[in-house]
DNA sequence: CCGAAAAATCTGTTGGACAGCTTATAAGGT
DNA sequence: ACCTTATAAGCTGTCCAACAGATTTTTCGG
């Protein structure tokens, strides 16, 4: 009758506990025969769940100490991010500036009527932030996320995750430096972006990279004249 | 004593019965007992390495039937990444193209003399294990991350290690694929590896750039030709 | 207070057992 | 012979009890 394994159902509950219990990365997990009787099954059972979470690059087993959280499921692929090492401004657009350009072309090259549709979706709500002057760093990542995503090609997505929390802070800091911004740069910004989202609707591979390298080029000059 | 873990050695064995024994999609597998006395191991250890199997999408069990091939591991080697977000085999190949012949570039042009240092005993470390025939993924990324470091920029080596992971898994089916990886193929990794190391200590970015894209580009020709 | 020995925990692994599902086999009727 | 059906065999899913070996915690003597 049960059509679910019940490792799979453990699988879930252990995630979740890292999830709601928030462990943070290198937090131990309970043990085994403790999850066993936390979810009322057998050793085993939480023992194939455990083998797949480590597979998964979730979990670590180390032998005779316990099970240890190595990536946090929600920040799974941001994982690994020494808070200490704070990329340099120009550091992080030196990755963007590969890496970006890279989404940008492949987006234009395969990127179904679908993920167009979300594209432009993200463009209109940039659009909207940036023309009631507000701060719109937010709008501004998800439409290079969507971006990315439209590669069809997940690992894209997973190098741009990574960058993430590190860019935005600089992004945060450049505002907080040029608090004043002037309608023209904002009017450029906004040009800019939709210049990147016109070859990708025209599936224009080298526009596209072109487009989006000059973005970056111009967004760094922005912030470090 | 036992470093590796029973069932990552029965979910290679698996693996291999797979291809050697040339199952077709569909076909069934040897029971969990029978794979069990094969192995020498116990059958909750073959359960372990199933349950991976059937996570990676390679094999699927069907209750009181058996389990049964669902995808050859030559044919569809995304089937050995994670099962949330899968990247293809294509797909990390494409970052790594883009994101690491610019850390080489960058790397020529900015090492500072410890760092070169490091990369060369990166290199030594690689050279020795490829010659002794091990399998050396190990040693081979731990090149890849050094000359990321050399760049000086951290968002380099945040944007490798998130992708790490999954280029791992992607290393070890390769090679568990063509287990018997011939004495030429071992010389010309070790060749293009040499090359990319000269190109950086000649301080080349160019030839760095370009050495690494061939490398990458005939590394995935190698997992899939 | 410190360091070493002992105890408690924990993972890795084994063997056996049983329920319930699926396939193969045998029996029986037509 | 052929088809149906009942029985047997095999398989996965799950549990329990146990032990070796590694690691952490506790205890105890100086």
């Amino acid at each position: 009758m049960n059509q679910a394994r019940l490792s799979d159902q453990a699988y879930a509950g252990i995630v979740e506990i890292i999830k709601s219990e928030e462990l943070e990365v290198g937090a131990r997990l309970p043990s085994e025969a403790r999850l066993a009787e936390m979810f009322g099954v057998s050793r085993a059972i939480v023992r194939e769940a455990l083998v797949r979470l480590a597979s998964d690059g979730i979990t670590e087993a180390r032998r005779g100490a316990g099970s240890f959280v190595k990536s946090r499921p929600s920040e799974r692929l941001a994982a690994f991010m020494p808070s200490t090492e704070l990329p340099t401004t120009l550091g992080s657009y030196e990755v963007r500036f590969v890496l970006e350009a890279e989404a940008a072309r492949l987006a234009a090259t395969r990127r179904t009527p679908q993920e167009m549709v979300h594209i432009e979706d993200g463009m209109a709500t940039l659009r909207e932030a940036l023309l009631s002057s507000e701060p719109a760093h937010a709008e501004d990542m998800e439409l290079h996320r969507r971006i990315a995503e439209a590669t069809g090609n997940p690992a894209f997505v997973i190098a741009f995750d990574a960058l993430w929390n590190d860019v935005e802070k600089i992004m945060r800091a450049g505002v907080d430096i040029s608090r004043s911004r002037p309608p023209e740069v904002i009017a450029t910004m906004l040009r800019e972006h939709e210049v990147i989202v016109a070859a990708i609707r025209a599936q224009d591979p080298e526009g596209a990279a072109l487009a989006m390298r000059w973005h970056l080029w111009e967004g760094r000059r922005r912030l470090m004249p």
